[in-house]
DNA sequence: GTCCAGGGCCGTT
DNA sequence: AACGGCCATGGA
């Protein structure tokens, strides 16, 4: 049985329900002043090939010492840095990024996100494909959760999920990018569009987490019926 | 002790 | 273009 993005997006949206994804830290963001998005956009660094709950440790460092603003950042030892994001591993690299991208947001728009965001798509994806340590699914989480942009977020569970599937394209980047946006964007109103982009991620990381792990646990999954993988194990 | 988590870079084929 | 090694911590 084939599936399309919309379809997958209703079977996981009935069995997940609507998540809380990618929270930030009202009371930190409305205390100190600064930008939530900010938030954001780190934790979208820190949390390349790391584990969520030691993105949330990193964050609470920065935090507790009230560093997390972009121009703080921008001028922060960078031994300090590496201390603080040191719980969500590759620590010298992920503080090289996270002050580099910080460094850039200020002294080319003044530290203002406002600025930086409201701007086509394309070029502003672009733009934060030429920094060190952005690579497409760190940009294009930055422009769906930070900046309110329609783009679609592939990760490695996205790809692993397309490959088990009965989905017919090459589980590259782009190829799974456009896949999903070319489907979604079609079926669903352009209001409505960002909020599914958001959520439909969001549910293929918890299904993934839950069921299509890298040793899948197909016996209660949703989309069993679709899925090649679960067929092959039943024979 | 082993596996793996909300990747990206760089060098080799 | 695609692949492999590397970066590194912490929880299961």
């Amino acid at each position: 049985m084939k599936i399309t993005p919309k379809s997958l997006y209703q079977i996981l949206f009935k069995h997940f329900g609507k998540l809380n994804w990618w929270p930030t830290d009202y009371d930190y963001h409305k205390k100190t002043g600064s930008d939530p998005r900010f938030e954001v956009i780190v934790g979208a660094i820190l949390t390349q090939n790391a584990a969520w709950l030691n993105v949330e440790k990193a964050l609470e460092n920065l935090k507790s010492k009230t560093l997390l603003d972009i121009k703080t950042i921008s001028k922060i030892d960078i031994k300090l840095l590496q201390k603080m994001v040191k719980p969500t591993g590759f620590f010298n690299q992920k503080a090289k990024r996270v002050k580099n991208l910080a460094e850039y947001l200020e002294s080319n728009y003044t530290g203002n996100l406002d600025s930086f965001f409201k701007r086509n798509l394309k070029e502003i994806r672009e733009e934060l494909l030429m920094l060190n340590g952005i690579g497409p699914e760190t940009a294009d989480s930055i422009l769906l959760y930070a900046g309110n942009q329609p783009i679609f977020v592939v990760d490695a569970y996205t790809k692993r999920i397309c490959k088990r599937l009965p989905i017919d394209i090459n589980p590259t980047y782009d190829e799974i990018q456009n896949f999903f946006q070319d489907d979604l964007s079609k079926k669903y109103k352009k209001n409505e569009i960002l909020k599914i982009y958001n959520e439909l991620h969001a549910l293929i990381v918890i299904h993934a987490k839950t069921y299509c792990k890298s040793k899948p646990n197909c016996i209660k999954c949703p989309l069993k019926v679709y899925c090649k993988h679960a067929k092959e194990l039943t024979q």
